[in-house]
DNA sequence: TATACCACTTACCTAAAGTATACCGGTTTA
DNA sequence: TAAACCGGTATACTTTAGGTAAGTGGTATA
């Protein structure tokens, strides 16, 4: 069911639903540093160091804070490997790639949005 | 006009300035009450008060400030009326309805997880 | 006179998000 | 022996999002 604009819904309950669902996909792309794992990650399994150099800037802690929301939401597979030292491979779950097409879909909105407020400014 | 706060690069990469794009987007939606105003105001125009009657909890200054940073990115249109006292209208720009189309697919996408995550949970 | 509505603004406060830096035990390379 | 890699933690700090409470100037109603 899609938000109607020609049928609010009468009861709040409904409305208050629609919201949650709303902030649960915003919160996963929240923040500064989400989509760009996400992004490091749609182009193949990355180790936690090479994740690190890839996302430009990003300390262990919050790279690892990231990963602990993003694999409990079952967006992203982690694996230990036997090996030593130790390697731990990430991974964007099926699911996880769901995400792309949002991802997409806020590219393209905000590229043109861009552009016009660009076009105003300058 | 607020577009992404973070520095460009001195020499901007594609993959930076996608990112861009992705933030500019979702500085739109995120926060706690952009997307409450904007739903609120789907349906039609408002006035300051009647919002903050709509928008559950949301204070004057909330209100205020929100509205002002959607007006700057020119999804909302202010209109004082010289009435007395007067009376401010908001209402969303036709630029504001693109806004429909993301805010669908996020409701889709959050309807799904919600799912999955509590499916899981209980 | 007192109270309430209108559309806000200002000053202050707190919790969460994010940054900086150091550190852990272990292994490999020079 | 020292340094660098692995995948992280721990601690302390700053920044930002948002909340609270009060006030502004004007008009209208009881």
């Amino acid at each position: 069911m899609k938000l109607n604009k020609s049928e609010p819904p009468k009861k709040m309950s409904e409305c208050s639903k629609q919201l949650m669902a709303i902030n649960d996909a915003l919160d996963m792309l929240r923040g500064k540093w989400k989509i760009q794992i996400i992004g490091a990650l749609i182009f193949g399994k990355k180790r936690f160091k090479e994740l690190q150099r890839e996302v430009d800037g990003i300390t262990a802690k919050m790279l690892s804070k990231e990963l602990r929301e993003l694999e409990m939401n079952e967006l992203v597979l982690r694996t230990v490997h036997n090996t030593i030292p130790v390697t731990v491979e990430y991974e964007l779950t099926e699911y996880g790639t769901t995400l792309e097409k949002l991802i997409d879909d806020l590219y393209d909105w905000g590229t043109k949005h861009r552009k016009r407020i660009i076009r105003k400014a300058g």
